[in-house]
DNA sequence: GTCTATAGAAGGATAGAC
DNA sequence: GTCTATCCTTCTATAGAC
């Protein structure tokens, strides 16, 4: 299959965004983790390391929200798909030692100020997770302010979760 | 004042923090935003960048949470004090363009799971934090469990909120 | 305590054979 | 599409004069 080695590329460094973030995963340590050869990396990415992060944020990004939607359309209503949301990621977290958080958070708050493309690709995947949030609710009855507000909260909750390290 | 070199190192690192976050903070741009010279880096911090920045958190940690002490304990009652505080931080976030966030937890979030030192210097902070709101809570009545989880996701929406970058 | 120069390693990126 | 070798820059850290 020939987009193969591409994919590898994707989920090796988005798991290493996860564990680093943006500045702390070096593109030797995304040939090592997906076994492809930089020469792989450049001719899938020509932007380089931007451009793989660009790739990494929309396609996590997509991949959460698809998470979010089959759970949220598997309850029987809206307060039972955030607590099945959260109870869910509650147990990642737990499995995994609180060790590996979320990359698209990750790299948010360390692009914000520093990197415009980027910024406006993190800014891209929550607006989209917030629509995923907002059609939901709306179709339970709220209106659209309450809704956006709300959605906002929960992925702020959400976020913020990711950012609390294993005590002790 | 002997100490005063120290204190600009320390906060200008922070500031770098808040922007760049831990491995997109160069000890060269300390060097530039604090006026001292690399020599004087490490002869206040012989360990190099990771004791700086172990300082840098704990020293930051301690401010916000005296702001929130302040801002709690000139409130009537807890409801006040939390909205206050989340008032007074979208303020900031809103006056800044949304550029710079906390720089704990994007330390927290780039460290936790590759280093155990600067780990426990952020979850140091956090715990800080919750023992600050937890104290304030079981004095307005509520139990001991109620208040360290009402702490806890409290902690984790403020955080959160500064996960989101600024859109479009 | 301050400052400069520099060592030594690691980073991103490119060229070109296969 | 794959792989290796290599260039250039930047990074952390150290040495030593002042």
């Amino acid at each position: 299959m020939p987009t193969d080695t591409r994919d590898r590329i994707l989920t090796a460094t988005a798991e290493l965004f996860r564990a680093g973030g943006y500045h702390g995963t070096s593109l030797k340590q995304v040939t090592v983790a997906s076994g492809a050869p930089i020469g792989s990396v450049y001719h899938f990415f020509p932007g380089g390391k931007a451009e793989l992060a660009e790739a990494v944020l929309a396609s996590s990004g997509a991949s959460y929200r698809a998470l979010f939607e089959l759970i949220a359309d598997a309850a029987p209503d809206p307060v039972a798909a955030v607590t099945d949301f959260f109870d869910g990621a509650a147990t990642v977290l737990e499995e995994t030692g609180y060790l590996d958080a979320c990359p698209i958070g990750t790299v948010a708050l360390e692009v914000a100020s520093s990197d415009e493309r980027l910024r406006h690709a993190t800014a891209a995947v929550f607006a989209s997770w917030a629509e995923a949030i907002v059609t939901r609710l709306t179709a339970a009855g709220l209106d659209e302010a309450t809704a956006g507000d709300l959605a906002t909260t929960l992925i702020a909750g959400i976020e913020g979760v990711h950012a609390q390290p294993r005590r002790p």
